[in-house]
DNA sequence: TATATTTACTTTGCATACAAAATAAATGTA
DNA sequence: TACATTTATTTTGTATGCAAAGTAAATATA
């Protein structure tokens, strides 16, 4: 490619990856909306549905959110009941966040939501998402070791 | 996959493209420094670039950024003299978005930037990176087409 | 044990992303 | 031509994403 097609915009990974990121976080809008959360809000209760419990921190390796905003997301579904977060007695630095009976029963709501999700999706085979996964844990790998 | 699986954080496509699209941005940043700018506001100067003159309705619709936001950008790239903006004599509704000579000149700094970024991909060879853009339009299309 | 350093988390300030409402100009229609 | 509708852009309010500074508690070191 010459210096010239490098600066092409359809040319830039990246902003294959903006927008394609945003669109799939609007596609979730109308999914979450019955459960009054956002996506990032989401990744947070799929990471605790799978692990009954974790620290900030924990939250913040598995779900790839900022540190900071995670402070206001957690806050956000505590005032809506999702969950607790409760200071370590051993480490009182250290928080834990927990689900409420509401942030455990709303799994049974969010099954569906993988499922319509997948209904948008008709242009690309299993074989080809398996690789596009495939190829994006790469670049991902790429991104952060370096 | 089952109902357990479909739920895991791992198994999130939109997950993936949330990780991958913010640890690019943040791969930009120091590459954008130099000009002091923010990567959507790098993405204008690329449209600007390539076409010299364009209305915002235009940018929108190249750049992908929500209109909203895409105010705002653009008064900041005028701020920092990158650009004017000025009604249209035709259509008075319309403005039109163009290059000062510090914006044009800016393409120079910037033909190292995608260099740059491909640096930090090692893990990817060039036909993998070609299949990869090749899915991600197909999902951009599926997302976006219904 | 007093001090320095590290760790876990929060706060702050700035820049989007986005839906929805608002504004203004152009166009369509009766 | 008066009125309704459409189009282009801006404004508003809420929710992040992120770097950097701040805070408090635990740990390391002299």
């Amino acid at each position: 490619m010459t210096d010239d097609d490098l600066l092409k915009l359809d040319n830039q990974l990246c902003h294959r990856f903006y927008s394609v990121s945003n669109a799939l976080t609007r596609a979730y809008r109308p999914l979450l909306q019955k459960m009054d959360i956002t996506y990032p809000q989401y990744l947070v209760l799929l990471a605790l549905w799978e692990h009954k419990q974790l620290t900030i921190s924990a939250l913040v390796d598995k779900c790839r959110i900022d540190a900071g905003a995670l402070t206001l997301i957690l806050k956000k579904l505590e005032q809506k009941g999702y969950l607790a977060i409760t200071p370590s007695t051993l480490d009182k630095r250290v928080k834990q966040v927990v689900l409420t009976g509401k942030g455990s029963a709303a799994r049974n709501d969010a099954a569906e939501i993988p499922k319509a999700l997948l209904c948008h999706i008709k242009n690309l085979s299993m074989d080809e998402l398996q690789m596009l996964t495939g190829l994006i844990d790469k670049l991902y790998c790429d991104l952060t070791h370096s």
